[in-house]
RNA sequence: GGGCGGAUAGCUCAGCGGAAGAGCAUUGCCCUUACAAGGCAGUGGUCGCAGGUUCGAACCCUGCUCCGCCUACCA
């Protein structure tokens, strides 16, 4: 092995996009549904095909790899299902901004079927852009399988689950309260309306009762919907009003009039205690209309603007038109009270930004009840379980609320509902294929739905529908349930919960066993990353580096609004001065998992990164150290030498560094298992840096390194070799799923034995081999680290030159103690650049500096000279004052009767140890401290 | 209005009933032949406030103060 295999700092430009094509090439990624392994499968969330890959994609799909990857090491028969969701507003967004911007055209100056060809082009384009993207994240996504939510296979499925659902009477056609967006005019759910408060005013309006002189005064915050009352409400415990329920009031500027009616819905204590209704124009009013038999009478119309029966003077007017007529027509004529500022809360289309109108209209909805109680009972029953576990509750929330789903949406990019309209008869013809003919009277004159269905629609049958379904595919069988879902928790109710009701009534069975709730990518104030904040971090550019003009740049793409570019910019230049620097994916994909804790949040800042692309350039490097050092080593000796126990003359470090490695290859499978992906990382990470660099290696040099005199090496060389070769290959798998380049390009160079498959992604996942635990060699360990820490600490503290091989005094009074740091003597004199002179205890030392290994050991080091007597009481009292505190704390509690009493027999042996320890402690301490004069 | 979180070292966060932890930042010393994207050693915290339960509380309970998020029918 040369030692020119390894360049001193790791770059992984190079070396990523080698091993993707070589992965891909091999097929690694693609699993056999006929496998007789046990399967586990992940179903990506399907990213948008308008978007591009953002943290929040590259944070899921990590912790999804992760799981992959190591499962599939496992052993387990691991299939992760890529693929991409139409997004149909999303797209109709775009696609009818940029038709106007250039054409100037509407979609409908288009048509449909144009309109479809030119989504279809621009969908081909952007959807491989995101794939690129996964591939270059190195997510081992089974390509194979890709699917899209718009495919001929997902539409079967769509309309397949349509005609069920219809057939079975949980999809029906009526006229209900939905929300209206004006702009993109279509239907929009409530999920999809964004509520804030705005700021408005509150306008009471005077209604003349009918047949008296008395007014009753409601409040409102639209007063042009007043032109669509139908009646007055007012709380029927209300003793202000009871007398009046029944009469009528005459409706301004109508001339109608309309009922006082009692409803419990109202709030006697808000205004004035009554409320106008009106129900084609409010979810509220509407079910008060329906509880009190009132009329609908619909005055504005799709396009947001006024509309008969409204008085002809108002027809045509906008909304915003209206208001201030209203009010100035009722103010004319003394109908209208006092006006008020006031915070109104109101919806905004996600996608259009424009003011969602509550609208009643006919439409196509999904009755959820029946499919809601089935997916609650899976939930409580435990067939899936939310990870971390409070989300249960936003589910349940949601779920126990239910409302009917509003499926049909006014536009063109979606799966078009199946059902045909006859030109003879009232019958509508829902049907799997194509209907020529009407299926109530035969007739031809048939027409389709110009309606689409909600992208969720065939969002919620994707664990399914990906693998086949309808057909009872192999795929299903072997895929379905899935094993987990990973996504964020925003989106439980959009998707979450409608895939289990799905799930659970087309298969029977929940969709998945696990689902496990990310954090949210926030930036470094926590702010969540929007694109139109532009305070965004854009994964391939952490990957790549992106200088900083080629961030400033993208904000001016991006960033539509002026206002949040400038912030934006202004961000960008503060943060980044020097753009960011390339960390390679391995980096990235660490950093998330690393600060992907229980928390709800990651602020994730470039710095971070930098931190664990550190990480990676030390693995690196103690790689490239044994590969400098493993020349002549033989793998499959070692390791069967080692595996069949035969004679192996391992040190303390070699037998230490193997019980480690086995701790932490519990520790690993354990945090995995149960989705602690921080812990997996950090347990790795303190492991590799902390423990093998740290220490094994350094230790391991003694033997390592090659005699300078040419003299051949000692025979336990081969020995250091075989166990530094060992743990590194192992710790490379560990670290395996979390950064699969960077392991995968040092363990190809590794020596190792014969029998190992070509690519460390299709090798087994470690497991802790009871064997190679060594509490003993841990224990010894610990007092080596410990004696050769405290020397430091003197050379340290006295600016002692590294070149200084100084002679301390070592007191240890236990014989058994001292035997053992006596075995070891050279470890510590190695590593403490020291030389020890072993004593079971002495007298004072004039001009030394003295350390305490707990209660076992005094390091005395002689420095005539160089210590400075009045720093040295002080650190030492400052020691004593600690003990002091510890000490006064213990003999508290030992001597509160309770404690001995009501404490477990260990918890009041323990404290008495520590006392004795602490006491111990501070009488070495004041000896020392006397000392010193 | 209802619900759910959070408040622990300068920053970001673990820990969730028996000795306050990590990473980053910071301070010394060191270019020691794997790594200066490094090494060695250190500084730094009455665990938001007030009560309570307990032999014992950062951890459990109650109230309060801030800060987030979700949700809603205050017109």
């Amino acid at each position: 092995m040369t030692t020119a295999a390894l360049s001193k700092q790791y770059d992984p430009s190079d070396v990523e996009p080698r091993h993707l094509r070589a992965w891909l090439d091999a097929g690694y990624f693609h699993a056999d549904a006929a496998s007789p392994k046990v399967p586990y499968a992940i179903t990506l969330p399907p990213p948008n095909v308008t978007g591009s890959l953002h943290m929040g994609h590259a944070l899921g799909s990590t912790l999804q790899d992760i799981l992959i990857r190591w499962r599939r090491m496992g052993s387990w028969n691991a299939m992760w299902m890529p693929g991409t969701d139409h997004a149909s507003i999303a797209v109709h967004v775009l696609l009818e901004k940029d038709l106007k911007n250039r054409e100037q055209k509407s979609r409908h100056d288009l048509g449909r079927d144009k309109f479809l060809e030119r989504a279809w082009v621009w969908k081909e384009r952007s959807g491989n852009r995101i794939v690129e993207q996964e591939k270059v994240m190195g997510f081992s996504l089974d390509w194979e399988r890709d699917r899209f939510t718009m495919d001929e296979v997902s539409n079967k499925a769509v309309r397949e689950a349509f005609v069920r659902l219809y057939d079975e009477g949980l999809i029906y056609r009526a006229k209900r309260m939905i929300n209206w967006d004006p702009a993109s005019q279509t239907v929009v759910s409530d999920l999809e309306v964004d509520r804030a408060e705005e700021k408005g005013h509150l306008w009471e309006l005077r209604y003349p009762v009918v047949g008296s002189d008395a007014v009753i005064v409601v409040a409102t915050t639209r007063p042009e919907t007043m032109l669509g009352d139908t009646g007055v409400a007012v709380h029927p415990d209300d003793e202000r009003y009871r007398h009046l329920v029944g009469q009528e009031v005459e409706l301004p500027l109508t001339g109608r009039r309309i009922p006082i009616v009692a409803d419990t819905f109202v709030d006697p204590a808000f205004g004035s205690g009554a409320v106008k209704v009106t129900p084609a124009h409010d979810f509220n009013d509407y079910e008060c209309s329906q509880r009190c038999g009132l009329p609908a009478i619909q005055v504005i119309d799709a396009n947001g603007k006024m509309c008969p029966p409204a008085p002809d003077a108002y027809v045509g007017l906008t909304v915003e038109q209206c208001r201030k007529q209203i009010v100035a027509d009722l103010e004319a004529a003394g109908f209208l009270g006092l006006v008020k500022d006031h915070a109104v809360p109101r919806g905004r289309s996600q996608r259009s930004g424009a003011v969602v109108e509550p609208m009643l209209m006919e439409q196509w909805f999904v009755k959820t009840e029946p499919l809601a109680a089935p997916a609650i009972a899976a939930v409580e029953s435990g067939k899936t379980k939310f990870v971390p576990e409070l989300w249960t509750k936003t589910y349940m929330h949601w779920m126990t609320n239910i409302k009917d789903w509003c499926i049909s949406r006014q536009l063109w990019w979606g799966h078009r509902i199946p059902a045909w309209y006859c030109g003879a008869c009232a019958h509508i013809t829902v049907s799997r294929t194509d209907a020529t003919t009407c299926g109530g009277c035969g007739g031809t004159d048939v027409r389709q739905d110009d309606d689409i269905l909600d992208t969720w629609f065939s969002s919620g049958l994707w664990p399914f529908s990906t693998l086949g379904w309808p057909d009872k595919s192999r795929d299903l069988t072997t895929f379905y349930p899935n094993s987990v879902l990973v996504t964020g928790p925003d989106i439980i109710f959009f998707w979450v919960a409608r895939m289990v009701m799905m799930g659970l009534h087309f298969m029977g069975k929940v969709p998945f066993r696990t689902v496990y709730l990310t954090s949210i990518v926030t930036d470094e104030n926590g702010d969540k990353m929007s694109k139109t904040k532009g305070n965004v971090i854009d994964p391939l550019d952490v990957v790549h580096g992106a200088t900083l003009e080629q961030l400033i740049e993208r904000t001016e793409n991006d960033v539509p609004d002026l206002k949040n570019r400038e912030a934006a910019q202004k961000n960008i230049r503060k943060n980044f001065t020097k753009g960011v620097p390339p960390m390679g994916a391995d980096a990235l994909r660490f950093t998330l998992a690393a600060l992907n804790t229980s928390g709800r949040y990651i602020r994730l800042s470039v710095d971070r990164v930098e931190g664990y692309r550190n990480f990676i350039n030390k693995l690196w490097n103690a790689s490239r150290f044994a590969l400098m050092n493993l020349d002549g080593h033989d793998a499959d000796g070692f390791e069967s030498q080692l595996a069949g126990k035969q004679q192996v003359s391992l040190t303390l470090a070699d037998r230490w560094i193997l019980s480690r490695l086995q701790r932490v290859a519990t520790e690993v499978e354990a945090a995995l298992e149960s989705f602690r992906f921080s812990d997996a990382a950090n347990a790795l990470y303190q492991f590799v840096w902390h423990e093998l660099c740290d220490w094994y290696i350094e230790l391991a040099k003694a033997h390592l390194h090659l005699p300078h005199d040419g003299s051949p090496p000692s025979p336990q060389r081969k020995v250091a070799q075989g166990v530094l070769a060992l743990v590194l290959e192992r710790t490379l798998r560990m670290l395996h799923p979390i950064i699969p380049f960077v392991t995968e390009e040092i363990w190809q160079k590794l020596p190792k034995p014969a029998h190992l498959p070509a690519s460390l992604m299709i090798t087994v996942y470690p497991r802790c081999e009871d064997q190679l635990l060594d509490a003993e060699a841990e224990r010894e360990m610990a007092l080596v680290q410990e004696l050769a820490v405290g020397v430091r600490m003197l050379r340290s503290t006295y600016n002692v030159p590294p070149s200084w091989s100084v002679p301390v005094e070592v007191r240890i009074a236990d014989d058994a103690t001292r035997a053992i740091v006596d075995r070891y003597r050279a470890l510590i004199e190695n590593s403490a650049r020291v030389t020890m002179n072993l004593q079971a205890s002495g007298g004072p030392v004039p001009g030394s500096a003295k350390e305490l290994v707990r209660d076992i050991a005094e390091i005395v080091m002689p420095l005539a000279g160089l210590i400075d007597v009045a720093a040295e009481k002080a650190r030492i009292a400052k020691d004593i004052g600690k003990a002091d505190k510890e000490i006064a704390a213990l003999e508290k509690k030992l001597a509160n009767p309770q404690f001995l009493e009501r404490a477990p027999e260990e918890v009041v042996t323990e404290q008495r140890g520590r006392l004795a320890e602490e006491q111990h402690r501070k009488h070495r301490l004041e000896d020392a401290l006397a000392q010193l004069g």
